[in-house]
RNA sequence: AGCGGGGUAGAGCAGUCAGGUAGCUCGCCAGGCUCAUAACCUGGAGGUCAUUGGUUCAAAUCCAAUCCCCGCUACCA
């Protein structure tokens, strides 16, 4: 395969929330964003792989409250926590993983709020919300609970009724207080919500209906197809427009005299963290990712983040600058379901990232939400499959080949094996593995990583099978010569295996390289070999030494997960 | 309620756009092999493709209606 010309690719994945620990379906819709990094860079690409901890906003301010800590003691404690989780148990490769409490993201957002606001993009307007005296706050939509005007249903929410789904405006409801769900007992009982006016600024989205449509038009066919038709629909209802600042103290502050007590909304600010991340970590060279048109944009996130990304960020980009460059392909995921029912934060039901780790090592769990992942429909993490697949697939397919392999010519063929004259059989292996970079290649850059990983398992797949049909371990006492070449064959096989994997299984993919001496495929940005995806892998090997690659995962561990899971 | 996705062997899924003997992975059963982490290889059992009606020589696939599941609905990130 000849190497295509270099491309700048941006990466950008959606920014945690930092009010609790990430869970399985939060990594599941990030993965994506790594695998796409590590290829790009594989290939030789200049990669920018930027995220980081979203720290400000309501619910952070609330969480903080009820534990009698700062908001930014909350904020800090989950950003390390994702840093660790992320990084070094997943080997997450960010070439920045900021937060939005630093100071160039807080600098950066306020220039652009700035320059919407001298464009005319954004406006002020007066509205009333309600208003807690003993909380001492406003109270958004979804923080106010009451009687539904149309049901009666005595729990709605402020935005929604969830008996009978009918949206509804917070000052509607009957008998409207501060929602227990949130705030405990720390409202006033009976106490009488205020209607208090505020002035907040707007993003005139309206105005950028044509830009959106267009852009959904021409690039939608590259996205995953819900964030395609569920932005088409919402721009043919006609875009409106909506508040960006909010009535509290923990976020960025708005960079205009005479709004003190309120701040950026988050959702305005978090996703340009895309631009001051990369910023941050590519200084001059900025414009070459953010203002070139022949950069590539990358947008990995679940699907709950859809219009963020396709909607209100390109009406910011647009307005505030009209050379920034737009998102290329939409990557949102559905969801992962937990033994059949949704992930719940708040009933606890849920298996926790960083706790999973502590018992079973990431590449495990890379392996699995990439075959299963919610990329077209919303899938089901099983404790049970989990075992089955890891165990089935992952170890007894692709890592007893290398293993059964590379264990075989260390112990009897230690000065080394070379391809010599090669069956029809061995052609044909040689030629889907020659395949296979360009194929998994294909299958990554339009987001089915599914896809990809499966058909890496099935060149191993082929490798078994061959091994099985040309028996080395028998032939190797007649027909030295023939048996040490069908080695050298199967080595090449695994050591393109080797690289196609790196993007899915980084620390596995480095392993297998170390059992052939030296050569490593690094997950660092200067990676020595950048470039490998796509070469041609070598004929003749000498193994320096071999270990199984994975623990298989004991059925008594899967029940104990799973019994603790019932337990909530 | 509106919109989007889905309903195919015990489980998880592909196939549906371009109609033509129903496929993959795991599990199950039998055999083989023994280099390998009871692994790998071969063969087998198991499905009225949600339901009903229509178009057609032929429908999982096209059309219509119905039922069921999941998600989203923007001041919850």
């Amino acid at each position: 395969m000849p190497a295509s010309t270099p491309q700048h690719i941006l990466i950008a994945q959606a920014w945690p929330y930092a009010n609790g620990s990430l869970h399985l379906g939060h990594i599941t819709a990030f993965l994506g964003a790594d695998i796409l990094a590590r290829y790009h860079r594989l290939k030789g690409d200049s990669v920018l792989f930027v995220s980081g901890s979203d720290c400000y906003g309501t619910p952070i301010a609330v969480e903080a409250a009820a534990q009698q800590v700062s908001p930014a003691t909350i904020a800090e404690k989950y950003h390390q926590e994702f840093r660790k989780t992320l990084i070094n148990d997943l080997s997450f490769s960010y070439d920045h993983y900021g937060a939005t409490t630093d100071v160039p993201h807080r600098e950066f957002v306020q220039d652009i709020f700035l320059s919407l606001h001298k464009k005319g993009h954004l406006y002020t307007k007066k509205d009333t919300v309600l208003f807690s005296p003993s909380l001492n706050q406003f109270l958004p939509d979804r923080f106010v609970e009451g009687e539904c005007p149309h049901c009666g249903f005595a729990s709605a929410r402020g935005d929604q009724c969830d008996e009978c789904g009918r949206l509804l405006d917070a000052r509607s409801l009957k008998n409207p207080h501060a929602n227990p769900k949130i705030f405990g007992d720390r409202a006033k009982q009976g106490e009488r919500l205020e209607e208090r006016e505020s002035e907040h600024f707007y993003l005139r989205l309206s105005a950028f209906q044509d830009e959106i449509g267009q852009l959904v038009e021409e690039r939608g066919g590259a996205w995953r197809q819900q964030a395609a038709q569920f932005t088409k629909r919402f721009v043919e209802n006609g875009l409106q427009d909506r508040p960006v600042t909010r009535d509290t103290d923990w976020g960025i502050p708005i960079p205009i005299d005479g709004y003190d007590g309120k701040r950026i909304y988050v959702w305005f600010e978090a996703v340009l963290g895309y631009l001051s991340a990369a910023k941050v970590r590519a200084g001059a060279d900025w414009d070459r990712w953010w203002r070139s048109d022949k950069a590539k944009h990358y947008y990995v996130h679940g699907k709950d983040n859809i219009l963020f990304h396709t909607v209100i960020l390109p009406a910011i980009l647009v307005g505030s600058d009209k050379d920034l460059h737009l998102p290329d392909a939409v990557f949102s995921s559905e969801y992962l379901l937990l033994e059949g029912r949704q992930f719940s934060t708040s009933r606890n039901y849920a298996v926790w990232a960083h706790e999973f780790c502590r018992s079973f090592d990431g590449e495990l769990l890379r392996y699995f939400l990439t075959v299963q992942g919610p990329e077209t429909s919303d899938t089901n993490f099983q404790w049970s499959s989990f075992g089955e697949l890891v165990n089935g697939e992952l170890i007894g397919t692709f890592g007893n080949l290398v293993h059964r392999i590379c264990s075989f010519v260390e112990k009897h063929v230690p000065e080394g094996v070379t391809v010599d004259a090669m069956s029809e059989s061995a052609e044909q292996l040689c030629t889907a593995a020659r395949q296979l970079h360009k194929t998994v290649g294909e299958h990554i850059e339009s987001g089915q990583f599914r896809k990809a990983l499966r058909s890496i398992i099935e060149v191993a797949e082929a490798g078994n099978r061959f091994a099985q049909q040309t028996e080395p371990w028998k032939r190797i006492q007649e027909d030295r010569e023939r048996a040490t070449s069908d080695l050298a064959v199967l080595l090449h096989v695994i050591h393109t295996l080797s690289i196609a994997v790196q993007p899915f299984l980084p620390k596995t993919s480095k392993t297998i390289q170390s059992f052939f001496g030296g050569e490593t495929v690094s997950s660092d940005q200067d990676s020595p070999t950048k470039g490998a995806w796509g070469k041609e892998s070598p004929t003749t090997f000498k193994i320096r030494s071999t270990a199984p690659l994975f623990q298989k995962i004991e059925e008594a561990v899967v029940e104990k997960q799973k019994e603790a899971l019932s337990g909530e």
